[in-house]
DNA sequence: ATCGATTGCGCAAACGTTTGCTGTTGGTAA
DNA sequence: TTACCAACAGCAAACGTTTGCGCAATCGAT
């Protein structure tokens, strides 16, 4: 069945296509009697506007891109939701990409993100990404970027994150003040900035109670994390073990209690969004990393850009906060 | 910075429009020197396409819609990883709406995807929609569409999905022959079709042991699921939970390790992609459904109503696999 | 040398929508 | 009455890209 348009519209209300437009867009030239007849005809024919053919005139979509590493089940859902609401609030249309972990397709990506003419950009680096000249065709087309979570510190870019290493070092200080003593600290990718602020914090809570650091404090995630986890647990007697995010706690969290240290013989603590340490038992302390904060603070701040692309370039810490079972 | 299109390369190339647009595609009419010209300058000027102008012109955009019902932890990412991995090998391209589990959002939705010009629609159903109405402006419009996992039943449309009545028989039959007497059947939101044709399945196996089923050995998830199920654990002692799905799984596990119930007093099983049974300790055993083959089989069955649009409605009943530790 | 086929490119229309401008009414104030 | 303004709707161009068609030049076979 061929679709209907504007045109197919005002041939049979015979008036002019302009006339429907306006009338659908409920423009103030055109009388309520008009609108009236025109919303009634396309809502009988069944009209649906095309979307490339509008954007493609107005020379904007009202798209904002969401960038992101990977389509993880941790921190990922929460944060789109959050970001999702505060841009259909704003009128503006979600549209996500993943890189993969993958700098060449964050890339790509960028430059897709051109191709579909969105209105801003939301982005999480990918793990090994070490640069942001990737973005500056973003910032050439006049498209402004947020950077949120994964971030490179920089002074072109605005940032969104949490205080990496006050977060960091106030997590491990708790689980010194309350007894422990060997501590072992679970990082992610390396390469990763927050990885290296994380680790800042935990160095500086570990030397400022006078805990001497070794190689044995410490684990980054790679290829076969589990194995090296399982390995590494066996090897010190750790009474505290740090987790940098959700995700590594979950994927350790097994062999601790396989090994039943979990909860009798050591404490955990993660830089978590929540959702794992309440979903075992008995609940894990974290430190509250808000996906859904960071999320609206990212996109709000984005509008903001958008509004007014001569704002000064900022970089918002949010506030983590302690949360303790039940 | 103005962005540069098509006709402003061929005024610098002094060729036309038409030209550049065909060696850029690779268009065999184009000479190799000219394709070289045209690339060369394209790359130094940073042209990038208007999609938008594209996909209008060619009144077509290699687009897949995907709907959801929520951006869930559990499965969807998984199903998004293989659904988007087998569009691109075809050259589609994946754009994903959220239903929020309200029916009239997914019906906007639905009429969205048309303004969007996609190619296909893959659809997963929300929690009370119960008829396939709002899917007749897909098929007016010649767009092909696939269900998956949370289907209706119907002869218009082609689905995708386990066999929900066999599995779940299967996994109530497993704990039954493993000594389970009192088995507990928790469930998914009432109204969906999934839930009722894993009920069916859970009924026959009770029977078929000759266990008589009553009101205590059921629940199905609703506002506050977490309450009814700490409280349904207390007032009968199940020596079995079979759980729908992951998420249920995942929300009920820590009051089961809580009230010590789980691993030692009771069993049990699932219906999961195999992400949450592998996150606790024991890992739990469960039927796998698998997010990933799902994800596949519905987008190259999707393909295919594509290029065929005749091609005969058929329903695709994926098969389970048992799972147990280790 | 002739004819037909092929190669390489240009011309111009078309896609559906929006929007600045123009024009026609009818009403109101002077 | 004249002049002006508001309300409403039409005209036509424009957005960037693709594509059917046409045409000239070149090539190969006879």
């Amino acid at each position: 069945m061929k679709r209907i348009n504007i045109k197919d519209l005002a041939r049979m209300l015979s008036i002019n296509a302009s006339t429907v437009s306006r009338a659908l867009a409920d423009h103030p030239d055109i009388s309520d009697a008009t609108k009236a007849r025109v919303h009634t005809a396309a809502k009988e024919l069944n009209y649906t506007p095309n979307l490339h053919a509008k954007f493609f005139r107005q020379k904007a979509s009202g798209l904002i891109a969401v960038v992101l590493p990977e389509f993880n089940m941790f921190f990922i859902p929460e944060m789109k939701k959050a970001i999702n609401h505060s841009l259909e609030k704003n009128g503006y249309t979600l549209i996500m990409f993943f890189s993969n972990n993958s700098t060449e397709k964050e890339a790509e990506i960028i430059n897709h993100c051109i191709s579909w003419v969105v209105d801003g950009v939301l982005i999480s680096m990918a793990e090994d990404t070490n640069s942001l000249n990737h973005l500056n065709v973003l910032r050439d087309a006049g498209i402004p970027v947020v950077l949120m979570d994964k971030v490179i510190e920089n002074e072109c870019f605005p940032t969104v994150t949490i205080d990496d290493f006050t977060t960091t070092f106030d997590a491990v200080s708790h689980l010194i003040h309350t007894g422990c003593k060997n501590i072992l600290g679970v990082f992610g990718h390396e390469g990763l900035q927050i990885s290296k602020q994380r680790f800042g914090g935990f160095i500086k809570a570990l030397t400022a109670n006078g805990i001497h650091f070794n190689a044995n404090n410490i684990i980054y995630k790679d290829a076969n994390f589990q194995e090296k986890f399982e390995k590494t647990i066996q090897e010190a007697l750790y009474d505290g073990i740090f987790f940098m995010s959700d995700e590594l706690l979950s994927v350790s969290y097994p062999t601790l209690v396989q090994y039943a240290l979990y909860p009798k013989k050591l404490k955990i603590i993660a830089i978590s969004d929540g959702t794992f340490p309440n979903q075992i038992y008995p609940k894990a302390d974290y430190f509250l990393h808000s996906a859904y904060e960071l999320g609206t603070v990212a996109s709000e701040s984005l509008m903001e850009y958008i509004q007014d692309k001569n704002k000064e370039v900022n970089h918002f810490k949010l506030k983590t906060y302690f949360k303790t079972k039940y």
